[in-house]
DNA sequence: GGGCGCACT
DNA sequence: ATCTAGTGCGCCC
């Protein structure tokens, strides 16, 4: 090799396939004995030629790299050097420490949830997988250099006495709701990883009383109101001998999960977590294992770059705060080896290494070189590393942007076969496709020979499709063109995937419905009005017209995000129901950035019994009526849950039965059975938004840098709000009734009080009485006035009380029978699972979604969304 | 738009 | 004997 990099062919494949020891568990290995391993196992093999090949090929690059880097002359480095400090003052200028991201990551998680669910396992060194390849393993197995992505048959080579057990996705499928619990806007990565903003939760923290704090042991399955995750056909162990066999090693094993420091009233152990950071976050993973038994890492930084490299900190079943000031990020990131960063891979980390860089530090020193040598974006990437920038708030959920399968296989070379299997194939995408009803352009045939050298074909059609028929025939085409490049020799293939993109929008497929008889009525469409949309992002929301028309449940954090920035009021082709479902999703946006969760699983059990025992609740909260204002929009969470289930309800309001609707647009109820009367109202409430279009604007982020709007926007939708109450009293000609919407406030502008519908859309509740001071809180378990105005402390009164409930009248009884009033407190969320998820809102602020010390774009290397999950989530 | 590589899990 | 599957994005043409 010309630059010295790899002299052998063997050092080139162990420099891209040895093992990492940087990995946890995996300290103090035998390493050139396990690398010696999977050299012998591999050599010779056609994988193995072929990563040498690769190999190869970045040494090229690296060549090629190492050329353009002595053509550079003095003056352009001094050229570059100088904008290298430009956007270095600028980058630093924006710095944000103000949040608190968390990076949560389930410890072998895979590995993990077997051993839970075959406690033989525990004692075994064993891995999740299969011969060919391993998803990952447990610490035993760590110790012998088994680890993920490795070959199961290397694997037992290193360790003959290695189990290894199939992948069981469903079942892993069910951890991830735990995360939901803490912050219903987490960003899943994967399975057993997210992103959590704890910023506003700690705030709130400081002020929570001690109780609400205090979590219990789970001693027994039954004792405790943490809800169980459905796992299928397994024994339930206890607890308290899972960590320590999972991870008898751990770095930092909390032995504060072992050692309770109390025996609460139920004779349970509990333990009372702090106000800090940490002490919340201790608490997380704390009530992750009590209710899954598995064992869950975090990282806590300013930001998502630091947050996911500080969860690798202490793993297994750790944490590791990095503070949140200049100084402590600028020193962590000192030694940080390029490596650990999220985006910097195996082949980014080898030209990096060329350039004598391999830790952090030295980025800054060669900022200038790196800024000619590499594209843009990926040296601004490298900058924001080298000053410990990150992302500050957590990407939502984004449009899938394509959809494939794929499958390996011994040797094929039959034409016929590989014909057959491409239909099989395009069988499995048109089943895949269709469940979340997409159409694509662009269908991509990927093909593996028998020597590992993969290849690419695509074809974009001038229409979309879908169906079985339409993939194959552009695949089969794919296909029949490389057979006869390679003619009359067959194609020697291990590897077949088919893959569609440039998928259309939902609108070019079904328009949408100004009355949303949609959401009401499936298969119905009303042709006569059709909405084209402008923008590419608000109209890419393929599965979310279909699944209204379903009446499943809306995934709001998708509509939310067909909603970027760049949108603004003088749009013509938007619709104003599109505007004002917008404006709303906006809003949202803005609660939910600032909304913090109590934890409130034993409410969560109350509120699963659905329809009991509204009116028990209702005269137990008097307050005001709140002036509409931006923070007590009471756009949240329950707008969500109003929109998603507009539908049908029956209720026992006022003592009588009666079928209403939940108008998406206004939130009232509309008492009627008839649709057509319903989509009646729903047309008037879209005239009134109609009447003020440049009111209802979804404010464009760049133009909106300090939420400075924020205020005046949320004036002008609450305004519009109150008009559309008004005109609708005067309609119905009827006083209020306790069902009509009403935000209240408690003294400082920040918290509403609602009661819950039985059926997900929230009705407002009326205040009754008014001390002068603010709302008087009665406790509707306990049936005390509670001393205080803050919902914050009130909400964990009623949790505490409804723990006590739970745990000691209740005992064992599970969620579906316990009939308890149901009570919801402003900003709340049912989730799907029925868990009451309680928050509270605070300023409304930090309404850019992108902050000034976000990266530039989010589409920096291995930065992008990770969508991959989705599939498994949907 | 096509092809292919990188990165991540 | 045996080295995944799925996704998004960057770069180059």
């Amino acid at each position: 090799m010309e630059n010295g990099v790899a002299s052998t062919k063997g050092e080139g494949f162990l420099s891209r396939m040895a093992l990492n020891d940087n990995k946890a568990g995996m300290e103090g290995l035998d390493r050139d004995k396990i690398n010696k391993i999977i050299m012998e196992s591999s050599k010779g093999s056609r994988f193995y030629e072929n990563e040498v090949k690769k190999e190869q090929q970045v040494n090229q690059r690296i060549d090629k790299m190492m050329q353009q880097k002595v053509q550079i002359t003095e003056q352009q480095l001094k050229n570059a050097q100088a904008q290298v400090e430009r956007l270095a003052y600028e980058l630093e200028k924006r710095r944000n420490l103000s949040h608190l991201i968390v990076h949560v990551d389930m410890d072998a998680f895979y590995a993990a949830v077997e051993m839970r669910d075959c406690p033989e396992l525990k004692d075994k060194p064993m891995a999740v997988g299969s011969m060919s390849m391993l998803s990952t393993s447990n610490y035993h197995a760590r110790k012998f250099g088994v680890r993920a992505a490795m070959p199961g048959f290397i694997a037992k080579k290193l360790c003959p006495d290695l189990v290894i057990v199939p992948t069981n996705f469903d079942k892993y499928r069910a951890i991830r709701e735990i995360f939901a619990d803490y912050d219903p806007h987490f960003q899943p990565m994967s399975l057993d990883e997210a992103y959590l903003d704890f910023t506003d939760h700690v705030k709130l923290r400081e002020s929570c009383p001690e109780s609400s704090r205090t979590h219990l042991f789970r001693t027994s399955t039954s004792e405790t109101g943490e809800e169980q995750i459905d796992l299928p056909h397994e024994s339930v162990p206890e607890v308290r001998d899972l960590s320590p066999v999972l991870f008898e090693d751990s770095p930092s094993s909390s032995p504060c999960f072992l050692s309770p420091e109390g025996v609460g009233a139920a004779g349970g152990a509990f333990e009372v977590f702090g106000t800090s950071v940490e002490e919340a976050v201790r608490e997380m993973r704390f009530r992750i294992e009590q209710k899954t038994m598995l064992t869950a890492s975090a990282g806590i930084a300013p930001n998502t770059m630091l947050a996911k490299v500080c969860s690798d900190k202490n793993k297994p079943n750790g944490q590791y705060r990095l503070p949140s000031t200049r100084e402590a990020v600028m020193d962590f990131i000192q030694n940080l080896p390029v490596r650990k960063v999220s985006g910097i891979g195996k082949v980014s980390e080898k030209m990096l290494n060329a350039l004598d860089i391999s830790s952090c530090s030295h980025f800054s020193q060669q900022m200038a070189l790196l800024s000619l040598l590499f594209s843009e974006t990926s040296w601004h990437h490298f900058i924001q590393v080298s000053l410990g920038l990150g992302s500050t708030y957590l990407p939502r959920h984004e449009e899938r942007k394509s959809m494939s399968t794929e499958r390996t296989f011994r040797e094929l070379n039959k034409a016929e076969e590989q014909l057959s299997l491409c239909r099989e194939l395009c069988e499995d995408l048109a089943e895949d496709m269709k469940k979340e009803d997409l159409k694509g352009k662009t269908v991509t045939l990927k093909l593996k020979n028998v020597n590992f050298e993969v290849k690419t074909r695509a074809v974009t059609l001038p229409y979309a499709v879908a169906t079985v028929d339409e993939i194959y025939a552009a695949a089969k085409d794919l296909l029949k063109t490389e057979m006869e490049k390679e003619s009359p020799q067959p194609l020697r293939l291990r590897l077949m995937g088919v893959r569609i993109s440039a998928f259309i929008s939902s609108d070019d497929k079904k328009p949408l419905q100004k009355s949303i008889i949609c959401f009401l009525q499936p298969g119905k469409t009303d042709s006569t009005s059709s909405y084209q949309l402008e923008r590419e992002h608000l109209s890419s929301c393929p599965p979310l017209v279909q699944k209204c028309q379903r009446q499943e449940e809306v995934p709001w954090r998708t509509k939310l995000w067909g909603i970027k920035e760049g949108q603004t009021s003088d749009e013509p082709q938007m619709s104003f129901f599109q505007k004002a479902h917008a404006k709303r999703l906006q809003l949202q946006a803005v609660s939910a950035s600032t909304q913090e969760e109590v934890h409130n699983e034993k409410a969560s059990v109350i509120t699963s019994t659905g329809n009991h025992a509204h009116e028990s609740v209702k005269s137990s909260i008097n307050g005001q009526r709140s002036e509409s204002n931006c923070e007590a929009s009471g756009l949240s969470e329950n707008d969500s849950v109003s929109l998603s289930e507009a539908h049908a309800s029956t209720s026992d309001r006022g003592g009588r039965v009666s079928e209403s609707f939940t108008c998406p647009v206004c939130f009232r109820q509309v008492e009627t059975t008839d649709l057509n009367v319903f989509n009646q109202h729903i047309d008037q409430c879209l005239s009134d938004v109609s009447r003020k279009p440049n009111q209802i604007t979804v404010s464009d982020s760049e133009s909106d840098q300090d939420g400075e709007n924020d205020h005046e926007e949320c004036e002008v939708i609450d305004k519009w709000r109150r008009e559309s109450e008004a005109q609708k009293k005067q309609e119905s000609n009827k006083p209020d009734s306790p069902q009509d919407q009403h935000n209240l406030k408690n003294d400082s502008g920040q918290t509403v009080l609602l009661i819950n519908g039985e059926n997900g859309p929230v009705t407002l509740q009326q205040p009754q009485a008014c001390n002068g001071k603010g709302p008087v809180l009665i406790c509707p378990v306990c049936q005390l006035t509670q001393d205080t105005n803050d919902l914050t402390m009130f909400n964990r009164h009623v949790d505490l009380c409804l723990n006590q409930e739970v745990l000691h009248e209740l005992g064992g009884q599970t969620s579906s029978s316990i009939n308890l009033p149901s009570v919801t407190v402003t900003n709340t969320k049912v989730t799907d699972k029925g868990h009451l998820l309680l928050r509270q809102t605070s300023k409304a602020k930090n309404k850019r979604r992108d902050t000034p010390s976000s990266p530039p774009s989010k589409k920096a290397r291995g930065l992008g969304p990770r969508n991959t999950i989705d599939k498994f989530l949907r």
